[in-house]
DNA sequence: TAGATTGTTAATCGATTAACAATC
DNA sequence: TAGATTGTTAATCGATTAACAATC
């Protein structure tokens, strides 16, 4: 809407453009503050970044990225993290063919210096594009040097204490989720 | 736990390792059907088949890959659809450089032939790699021959009749979930 | 002032859990 | 037969929605 050039909008227009009920924008807003004003409704760049601060996407974290195969790769070339809160400002692989070389604008590292690096640069957040049967070990020496949110590539299971989240992207997954409605 | 070599499991077992009740095991199974016996169980290998079928799992689905970019490349050669019940059976690319070009042991075509190909094969999930900006355009033609099921590798919402199911794979999506949870 | 829309309370709805008769 | 565990009903819990006083 902001971009749309809207200065101004309300419970009703939220919940119609998202799908939701305007009593359910209004409840969830009302959870972290009073955002809108009666009458009136809510002032887009207001709740823009109130929202962003709520949702800590009001600034950049870097990331780092273990495991430059095919998907490593392609992850680093995605132009979408620029803009949108995150930035890759570590990459690592254990292939010391592939240390030293550059990818991006990065030198790939080896994944000893992970630990050292991670902690010394205080980056809490990683996505792992390294093959099912490193994930776990990897996933223990990023979780150990503070990184508390992980975005896992490999289809595989990590166990992790509570204070770290992770996400997974798995194609066959999001696939099978909609096979139900096949026929 | 059929790879695991084990016979019989319950509601209790099934419950403790997907983190939820039991009663909720038994709730969401009796649903579909009498699956286990009283005192006994659930016997696996019966279990498993009966979930593969309902969820339409058990066979395995040709699925149409749109855009060779980073990403499609990537998606090509990853190992995990085989066994998992979805095959890439047909690619596709705007750039007349790469029709004709050979990814696995595919043959790339030229959108062109999309539409008619997808028909003829009645094939009805699809990946799309493309860029953002001809996310939708393509969607309307894969949808028109029939697709039902579409992954969507790039950042855009598309909008698609009821009856056709979208799932999304954008790594920032992932990681501004986990946000929140930053400090 | 009259109309619009918020934030919040109370009512409703739906999902989860507990309990238990049935039965293997 | 005794113990175990299902499928299902009833109770509980939590989330969504409707309603409305407050107020811009």
């Amino acid at each position: 809407m902001a971009n749309e050039g809207q200065k101004v909008t309300s419970s009703k227009e939220l919940g119609e453009r998202l799908g939701i009920s305007a009593a359910q924008i209004r409840k969830d807003l009302s959870h972290f503050g009073e955002f809108g004003k009666q009458g009136t409704g809510y002032q887009i760049a207001f709740l823009r970044t109130k929202l962003g601060k709520i949702l800590r996407v009001d600034r950049e974290w870097a990331v780092a990225l273990v495991g430059m195969g095919d998907i490593g790769h392609a992850v680093v070339r995605y132009q979408g993290f620029a803009g949108r809160g995150f930035r890759i400002a570590l990459i690592f692989d254990s292939d010391p063919t592939k240390v030293g070389q550059v990818a991006g604008d990065m030198t790939i590292m080896a994944v000893d210096r992970m630990a050292k690096e991670v902690k010394a640069r205080g980056v809490q957040v990683a996505m792992l594009c390294v093959p099912g049967q490193h994930a776990q070990s990897v996933t223990n020496t990023l979780v150990d040097a503070g990184v508390r949110s992980i975005l896992n590539y490999a289809p595989v299971n990590l166990s992790v204490p509570a204070a770290v989240r992770v996400q997974y992207i798995d194609p066959v997954i999001e696939l099978q989720r909609m096979s139900y409605f096949l026929h």
